[in-house]
Parts: structure tokens; C-alpha cells; sequence
DNA sequence: GCCTTTTTAGGTAGCGCTACCAGAATTTGT
DNA sequence: ACAAATTCTGGTAGCGCTACCTAAAAAGGC
């Protein structure tokens, strides 16, 4: 029985602390896992020695030998956007008062780097899994499948999940938006979308869109449907395609992101009256809309409460207390602002 | 040897991979870690078995066996403001290059979270870690040096990290701003920063305003300096709060966020011209500021580029490949822009 | 062709922890 | 006070992999 590997100045093991403490490795053990089930003495002496010796257990082993782990695995397509952020730090609030722990990786909106994320992931031997996309490889369908890990989809609200979803309904949001638009008075109403290829989002936007303007007696015209980049500059770009195409335009509903508030600045820049020449409306309601002159009317979307329902099922899931609904469609609200007055806006110049 | 934990629908291990493949265990490993140290023969046979099989390794094995893991842990404040949230961005972009994966917690600037998070992630033996804070508890210290992994801070510049230290000076770039506007002309110069108390950040940075104005032969007046909460409406506050005091002011420098950001939406609902009554000049070089109208001067910080360093540097020290100096001094640029225009902004109406 | 050097494959023994069972200590019932 | 029920603690055998070493196969030298 001869030692092969020298132990070098490797980490303490629960050996050394029960050596100190004068018990054996199980009653440490059991005192870190389940302090109740071992008398006060055991566990004051053994919390001592744990203490002085400044001792890190190794949840590497821990989770090897019990087979369960501690660490929940996060795939979105990016973290620089503020909105998958927002998401992440909810789930991140509700895991860590759960003892669990985040894995992030992101998939910038691409199958493939989801698949391999999600195997990387499995490999790790992740508790749960949260994925933004709904689009996924047939090869990470059989892997989630396969690893019987609670899995919650978060992106779009889809009828046939993997195991479980938490979103809203993009189509029903776009087309309450499109709705409320119309009640208002306005009858040329364009349309700004992220670009609709491999986009099941936006996609299901713009059938809200459609869908809108339909149940409002409006035809669709071609000419006020554009597909633009995201961020600032592609509400900047869009903004001016639109009108150019038919300067009878009187509202624009931009479908993502920060593209609204990119094309109101336009608008001030070329001295078009927001609202009175254009009205603007926006998908994603993020702090800055409350905030320009003049805030903009959007969607207001349960983003943090995405977040934590989902990270909450998975907790649930993984007490066995999980009851309820796989599928739970969380609402939205219209958020009636100023870039959309009707009565010619008296905003202060 | 008789067998108590029965295996259930358990996942796949080696052994079951090695038998469909007639080759040992070893040879397997060895395949799924160094493929060259395998003919070429036993490689395709492995690889097969593997993929017929849909095998996942489970590295909490892998890396208990090797003592070696894959996972970098990164605490940052919180995942919600896109500072932190385009840093994390960055880390995981390199680390995923290199197979590396990414634990994340939030610390929401306490010490006290932030040593439970770096506990945590020890115990779950991250190889790396990098922490956006420079001010950590003595246990959270010895924690980190005991676990002797490489460990970057990037928050602001320490000459004394834990272990390695990537940022960009806030006392240098406060003052160069300072510097800049006063080159413009400016003389009763604001300050709006966070508050001070238990950030190092803000403290430093309200260092660099006084060096700034003490070079330019300015007084520093006490009622020219605030401190605001964080976000818009933080600005909306501050520069109403300055205005108050001091009707004169000619210039407001906010130290953080988005805060500069919301004082200007303020100062047109007010109609205080920008620039012309109150420049406005922000640190936080965020995408917003250059699409504002007027477009905002600020400071160009490098986050990414400390996200991208931090990371590399864990890499290439768990390469052996690290050389170069522990500390990082990224530069910063004075971005020049509308709303501190000295001769009478003539921007479109 | 035979012996030495270089590859390549396999066996064994842990990595540090926990599940399970057995045995010791303590409490309870009468 | 003694047996029975109820705690509590300890030993053993893995969890699924990899480091290390040995043995076999292949390649090279004369």
C-alpha cells in the first residue's frame, strides 16, 4: 500500500480536520451537511477545528460522491445586452439564497455554441439548466433529454418545451402595442424589427404586428416593414428608411432593443416632432425610456420575474416541491408615454 | 464486494465507452484529453463509441482525479449595470476559447457576500478568479492566498492586489477630465459621484477632481460637490441639487454610471441649455453618450480590454506561460463631444 | 535476424467526499 | 433497575475519473 502521488502543500481534507477535532470524518462531514443530526458537543468541537484550520471543503468530491451538485448553467446569447443581464442577476439573486451557483456561457444567438456550451455544461454535472434560445441542435435536445436535469426555457413562450418555460408572449405583446396605437388614432404604423432570419422572436412579433393590424381593419403595406440592426444605430437607420419610403408615416412600434430611443434622437437631430410628426413606441421596456424627452411608450416585460421563476423551478425541482404548470405565461403591460400623445405634444422645448 | 448504491438509470461512464470500443478505460481518457498520445486506429474506435453512445465525461471526476479544474469564478458587484455586464462579456469570450467556464456571483459592493462567494467558488475549486472589488475581509484574504490560484482584480489600480491587478487609474482620469474642461474654459466645475462611503472608487476618482482643480488654480468649493445615488435618476437629482446651490455653475462632471445622462434629460425638461448654461461631461464611456443629443464628453474606459487582460492573464498562468508585470495600468480617453462645447453649441435645432 | 530503443496500451491505486449499514451511547418505559 | 426504543457516531466501499508505472507492441540499429 504504497503512496504513489506525494500529497505536496495540498488543501486540508476532512481527515485532518476530524484529526484535530478528535472525531471521525463522518461526523465532520455530517456537521457541515446537516449540523442537526449530530449532538451540540461533536458539533462545537468539530466547528472549531474547521474554523482554526481554516478549512475549504471540496465540493468537487462531495458532489462526485452523492451525485448532485450545486451549480445551475446559464446559456444566453450575450451578457453585454442589459436585458439578458437583468435576467441573469435575478436568477442569480434567487440561486444564491438557495445555495446554488451560476454557470454562464453565451451562445450568441447560434445553435451550434449552444450545443456545445450545453454539453460542456452536463459535463460539469449541472443541477438545472436555463436557456434563453428555444431553437436548439438535435443533438442538445437528446443531451438535456438524456441528462434529466430540470431544464427551463426562458426566451420565447414555447408549447413544446424541453421540460419547462417562464416567458410572455411576444405575439400577444406586439399586437396589444399595435392595438393601442390604433386606438389612439394613428392608421400608418411602421414597423422595426431585429432581422427575422433564425430569429423566432422577432418573427413572432411581427405576426403580433400583423395580427394587430388586421383586427384593426388596416392592411399591412410592405413599404412600412423594416428589418434593422440592433442597438442605437439601427433605430437611427431605420427611422430614416421609413420615412423616406412614405413620409405619410405617422407611428413607428420599434420591436427590440434600444432602436426606439436610437431614432428618437434621430428625429430631434433632423427637428421631426416626437410625437406630432411620428410617434414612437418600443418593445423591452428599459430604464432609459421612462427617462428621455419625451419618454417613450413601450411594453413593460417581466424580465427579473422571468429570471426568478425560472431559477425558482429549478429549485423546486430539485426539493421535489415542484408542482404547477410547465409552462407559465407571465403578462405584460402597455406603458402609455409621452412619444405617442396624441393631442400634439406640449413638452416643454 | 458485494455492491449497496445500486445503479439506476445512471449516466454512461468510461468503462461502458471502453467496453463498446474493446479498449481499456485508459485509452479512452487518454483519447477524450490528448488524442495525439493515441494511434490513430484506437482513436476512430474510441471516437465512435463515444459518439454512438452520446457519452458525457463528468469532469467533477476528471478534475477531483486530476486535482485540475475548468472553471474561473468572477465576482462582481452585479450582473444588472452593463459596466459589469460587458466586462463579464469580454472574460467569457477568452475563457471559452481556452475550454475555460465561468462562475458568477454577485457581491453587491459588501465585503462580507463577497468573502462567502470566494468561499464557495474555492469549494467548488475554480482555477482561477478574478474579482471586480479591491477591498476584501481579512478571511476573504487568506482564503484567496491559501487556494494560491491565480486571482485578478479589476476594479480599480491597486499597488498592492492579492495576487494580480488589471485596471486603469480613476485619480488620473478624474483629473485629466477636470483638466480638460478647465482647458475649455470652465471655471466653477461640479462633481457628482456616488457616494463615498465604502467606495474606494468614488473616493479616488473625487481625488482626481481636487488634484484637477488644484493644477488648474481652481478653489474647491464645498457646495460644487455631491453625491448621488446611482442611474438617471441620480443625475435628475444631482444637477437640480448643484443648479440650487449654485446658480453660476458652469460645468458638472459626473463621476459614474449613467448619471450625466439623466441630468441632461432634466436640463431639457428645464430648459437649461446644454452646453451653453451647464456643460455636462460623464465618466463610463457607455454607448448612450454618444447617441444623446447633444452627445455627451466622457471618459473612454477600457472595459473590455480589462475583461479580455484579466482573463488572459489566468489563462497564460495556468498555461506556466505568464510573464509580464502583475499590474496593469490600462489608458483611458477624454471622448470630446457636444455637450461641452465652449463657443455656443450651434448644434441642429 | 536478434537485441535495443521508442512508442502505445493497460492495470492499479487513489483524488476527497458521502451513502449505507452496524455498533455504541443515550434515553425511555414499566 | 433492566429491557426496549431511540439517538448518535464510526467503518467501509465506492462516486468516475486520471497519474503513475509496467508490459506489450512497433520501430530502429548492426
Amino acid at each position: 500500500m504504497h503512496q504513489r502521488r506525494t500529497r505536496t502543500v495540498d488543501a486540508l481534507r476532512m481527515e485532518d480536520v476530524a484529526a484535530l477535532a478528535g472525531v471521525s470524518p463522518m461526523t465532520v462531514s455530517r456537521t457541515l451537511r446537516d449540523p442537526g443530526s449530530v449532538s451540540k458537543a461533536m458539533r462545537d468541537r468539530v466547528q472549531a477545528a474547521v474554523n482554526d484550520m481554516g478549512y475549504v471543503p471540496n465540493r468537487l468530491a462531495g458532489s462526485l460522491a452523492s451525485q448532485r451538485s450545486h451549480v445551475v448553467g446559464l446559456i444566453v446569447p450575450g451578457l453585454g445586452d442589459s436585458l439578458y443581464a437583468g435576467m441573469a442577476q435575478a436568477i442569480e439573486g434567487v440561486l444564491s439564497e438557495h445555495g446554488l451557483y451560476l454557470l454562464i456561457a453565451a451562445s450568441h444567438h447560434d445553435p451550434a455554441t449552444e450545443e456545445a456550451a450545453i454539453a460542456a455544461f452536463l459535463a460539469q454535472r449541472v443541477c438545472g439548466l436555463i436557456l434563453h434560445s428555444t431553437r436548439h441542435t438535435d443533438r442538445a435536445k437528446i443531451l438535456v433529454q438524456a441528462a434529466a436535469v430540470p431544464t427551463v426555457e426562458i426566451g420565447r413562450l414555447t408549447q413544446t418545451p424541453l421540460d419547462l418555460c417562464v416567458s410572455y408572449s411576444g405575439f400577444a405583446a406586439a399586437k396589444a402595442m399595435v392595438m393601442h396605437l390604433g386606438g389612439l388614432g394613428y392608421r400608418r404604423i411602421g414597423f422595426v424589427s431585429l432581422p427575422l432570419r433564425n430569429n423566432e422572436r422577432s418573427v413572432e412579433r411581427r405576426r403580433g404586428y400583423l395580427a394587430g393590424l388586421r383586427e384593426l381593419g388596416l392592411t399591412a403595406l410592405p413599404n412600412l416593414m423594416v428589418e434593422a440592426s440592433p442597438g442605437f444605430a439601427g433605430g437611427v437607420d431605420a427611422v430614416v428608411r421609413l420615412v423616406q419610403r412614405d413620409p405619410a408615416i405617422d407611428a413607428i412600434f420599434f420591436a427590440a432593443d434600444v432602436m426606439a430611443v436610437g431614432a428618437l434622437f434621430e428625429c430631434q437631430r433632423r427637428g421631426w416632432a416626437v410625437p406630432g410628426q411620428i410617434a414612437i413606441a418600443s418593445f423591452d421596456d428599459v430604464d432609459l425610456l421612462s427617462h428621455v424627452v419625451p419618454t417613450i411608450t413601450s411594453l413593460r416585460i417581466p424580465r427579473e420575474e422571468i429570471g426568478r421563476r425560472s431559477a425558482a423551478m429549478v429549485v423546486s425541482r430539485l426539493n421535489g416541491t415542484f408542482s404547477g404548470p410547465r409552462i407559465i405565461d407571465l403578462k405584460f403591460d402597455v406603458m402609455t408615454r409621452e412619444s405617442t400623445t396624441r393631442a400634439g405634444g406640449d413638452i416643454a422645448p
